[in-house]
DNA sequence: GCATTAGTGGAGTGTGCGCTCTAATAATTG
DNA sequence: CAATTATTAGAGCGCACACTCCACTAATGC
């Protein structure tokens, strides 16, 4: 009997179709984007989509995971550092990094766009969570070393920080002559000035 | 013959049809939302509903047009301001105020995700634009008067202006711990930071 | 009163699209 | 080679839903 034959070969075309939604949903929303179109994209007619993900939302959140997968993967990158207000502010820089890919900002409104469902809402919780857990702990000690402002609580110095590089995103997404990569600048400024104690 | 009985009562049935839409719209998003699904909320069969808007994107349009409209009618309210910064920074707490509509974050964000029809993207094109034209005066005039930085144009300040509020809305949105009235003097104290020369 | 038309409801229709099903091919094992 | 199963394509099904149609009522003018 045979069985599975190459599950990197399976995972590449999974990674390709993923790709190939991504395009699409950034460029038509989640409901304006029809499974056919994503098979368009990806070169694949729909038997094959259906044999990788059972369902359209099933791929969105598939999605969202490698995204949530890609923030826990970055707690690494800022193990050994000291710097604690340094580290937030690359952090902020990554964000800003992010939003430089033209499909972002077009994903996050069409992700917005079905929020309302249960478990895209679920996903983008856990989402919200692991990119807490990634800069709280340097908030924290930012704090403690006195390099930042403390009338707020990490908590809430957290949430204005994404509220920044969530915006920083939304207004790439809306404004012709606001690029990520010219505002970069501007907003690790922004945010620096925002922390100061 | 009969002509039309009472402009006034057509007027009034049309507000009653957008803001059960807004309600709708803000709970299940765009395609979500189910014409249907209006009709029971706005107490009317599916007839009228059509009897008063075209389609159902006429209708999200219409809810942009009095959005707009709402922001042309705000300039009136500062023309006899003379402190530009102050005038800036209660533009900025309007936004906060806006966002405690709890309808709104929701609302927002489905419009976003339906972001890729022309006609939307068109009437939020406008929206934006009634908005720096509200705005953009102001900083200018701060900018004369020293009391603002003068390192970014009056556009780039009025941008990251709204990526403020924007920001705060998408925040209230997703945030639990995060409210409108809860954190709006910390948006404008960070308003104020950033405005700092 | 009659004529006319705005306003209203709801049954029904047509279409678009997510997904299923079938059938064929490729790959693997023994 | 045969046997088995993963993989692929695409035709078409069923359903949900935006919108149409028709019948009726209410209001107004004459």
């Amino acid at each position: 009997m045979a069985r599975t034959v190459d599950p990197a070969r399976h995972e590449a075309r999974r990674l390709v179709i993923i790709d190939a939604a991504l395009t699409v949903f950034a460029e038509r929303g989640y409901d304006g984007t029809t499974t056919a179109a994503i098979c368009r994209q990806a070169g694949i007619g729909s038997g094959t989509f259906f044999h990788y993900f059972p369902t359209k939302l099933e791929l969105l959140l598939a999605i969202l995971t490698l995204g949530i997968q890609e923030v826990r993967h970055a707690e690494a990158r800022y193990a050994d550092r000291t710097d604690a207000l340094g580290v937030v502010l690359d952090i902020v820089r990554q964000g800003a990094d992010d939003a430089a890919d033209p499909r972002m900002p077009g994903f996050v409104r069409a992700v917005g766009g079905v929020m309302h469902l249960p478990d895209v809402a679920a996903k983008l919780d856990e989402d919200t969570h692991a990119q807490q857990e990634l800069i709280r702990p340097w908030v924290e000690r930012a704090q403690r070393a006195g390099e930042i402002r403390t009338d707020l609580t990490p908590d809430r110095i957290t949430s204005w920080l994404y509220l920044l590089t969530d915006g920083f995103l939304g207004r790439v997404a809306v404004d012709e002559g606001f690029t990520a990569q010219g505002e970069k600048a501007t907003l690790v400024e922004t945010a620096r000035r925002f922390l100061a104690p």
